[in-house]
DNA sequence: GAAATAGTGTCTATAAGACAATATTGA
DNA sequence: TCAATATTGTCTTATAGACACTATTTC
């Protein structure tokens, strides 16, 4: 194993630079690492699914892993995260990418003292452009199919899965977000859908249509009308209305 | 101003721990500090106040700050924050604890780059026992006086103060939180009271009565009343239940 | 007694949830 | 034809919100 060393050259200060620097020296703390990792999920095929990475790199090597990297230095941590999911997905307008939560026990990577700060990004089922600026593989995961809280995912990144899947479901509850899952124009029952896919639950078509259709600015109407599959159904594009009055109850269990 | 030297010790590595280390020499991002930051809310005299502390030292040297400090190397970032809790405020029982969320803009600190983790504890209202690590002042200020986004804060911690509060009055609608503000035993109007001063808004006491009581969990009567006031009152404990089904509703403005 | 608060009863509007029924298209 | 989906109509139940009223204590 390595040692790091981190060495404060203050010759040379004053009384007032050393008040300033009270508190503050590196050598009262380890080094940490920041970096942001991300959960990106999407639905395909009913399934609500996780862009996962299979690292490539000793440690945890072959496990499946998010996708993240370090926070530049000139970067905010929103940013980075933006910056990591255009390299990660390519960039999509219209996404939607929150901060999620920080994750920082130390042990949790085996390398050092790393500070993790999660973002949580809703994206359209696109087929994906990948860049893969390292040549590991990149692939959307069900998460169903990950086990209980991600079991498997290397580091605590199934924790973090865990957290960003359950801050969605709660998002989809009193927020428009779900139409960010979808390619516009789409139709109610492509929104619906995507709502039972993500709460794993069956929604009752006619209730479901009503309430989304009586909410001003959910979804806005184009006019037309899409005959595929069976029957017709109507376009619609995202509304403007980021918070949902009243919410869209989600069934229990 | 110092200069911050960060030297890897790398002689004598072999291949493999190159390989580990790939990515993480500490020369390719600059030092990074990581503390945590507390938004501690209490209502006082129908007044939602914020622990503040007056900062003694140089940056910003007599702006009102929140309590904080650094992560330290063995701890979680939630130790870090009860840790922090617990000096400023005296450890209380019961006292809730989250992770708000995480501010990491560079230049946010003038000193160095400053990763903050930023937690929200909500406290009842007890005389405070602050221990004063440092000389400095602490007290509750009331939030309204902070102007719009707590403007006239050090730092950022105005935009998080913010954010904490505007969490806390989400938090009541849909959980059991705000007894978390009272002491026990608490009366249906002590607790409607908490709401009205977080919120800003009057509550018809009937409706909110009822709302209260029919929710199973919220709150467990203890059987005694007290004769305080005007008329008696019946005296309630915290519940046990988190979630509220259905949520307090929040009236609008 | 007046004022303030605790507590109960009741009514209305709204919304959720359930069920029925029609229309349209693909297989 | 049947099966699947979109869409509309209607009914029941739960709840929010408003108002009226009583009881009790302090001033």
């Amino acid at each position: 194993m390595s040692t790091l060393l981190c060495v404060t050259v203050d010759n040379f200060l004053t009384d007032e630079d050393r008040a300033f620097l009270a508190g503050y020296d590196p050598r009262a703390f380890p080094p940490v690492a920041v970096t942001v990792d991300l959960v990106v999920l999407t639905v395909r095929e009913s399934e609500l699914c996780a862009l996962l990475i299979r690292r490539g790199e000793p440690p945890q090597r072959g496990r499946w892993a998010l996708p993240g990297g370090f926070v530049g230095p000139d970067e905010t941590l929103d940013e980075a995260a933006a910056r990591e999911l255009a390299e990660e997905t390519g960039i999509r307008p219209g996404a939607h990418l929150e901060q999620l939560a920080t994750f920082g026990d130390p042990g949790r990577d085996p390398r050092m003292r790393v500070v993790s700060v999660a973002y949580l990004a809703l994206v359209p089922d696109l087929p994906m452009p990948i860049a893969g600026t390292d040549a590991s593989e990149a692939h959307y995961r069900p998460v169903a199919e990950l086990g209980g809280n991600g079991a498997g995912l290397a580091f605590d990144h199934g924790r973090i899965l865990a957290e960003g899947v359950e801050r969605a479901r709660a998002k989809l509850e009193y927020t428009g977000l779900a139409t960010t899952f979808l390619d516009e124009p789409f139709t109610v029952g492509d929104l619906r859908r995507v709502y039972e896919t993500v709460w794993g639950v069956p929604l009752h078509a006619a209730n479901f249509r009503r309430k989304v259709l009586s909410t001003p600015g959910f979804v806005e109407p184009t006019g037309e009308k899409l005959a595929t599959g069976r029957g017709w159904a109507e376009l619609y594009r995202r509304g403007t209305t980021a918070h949902l009055h009243p919410a869209i109850p989600r069934p229990p269990s």
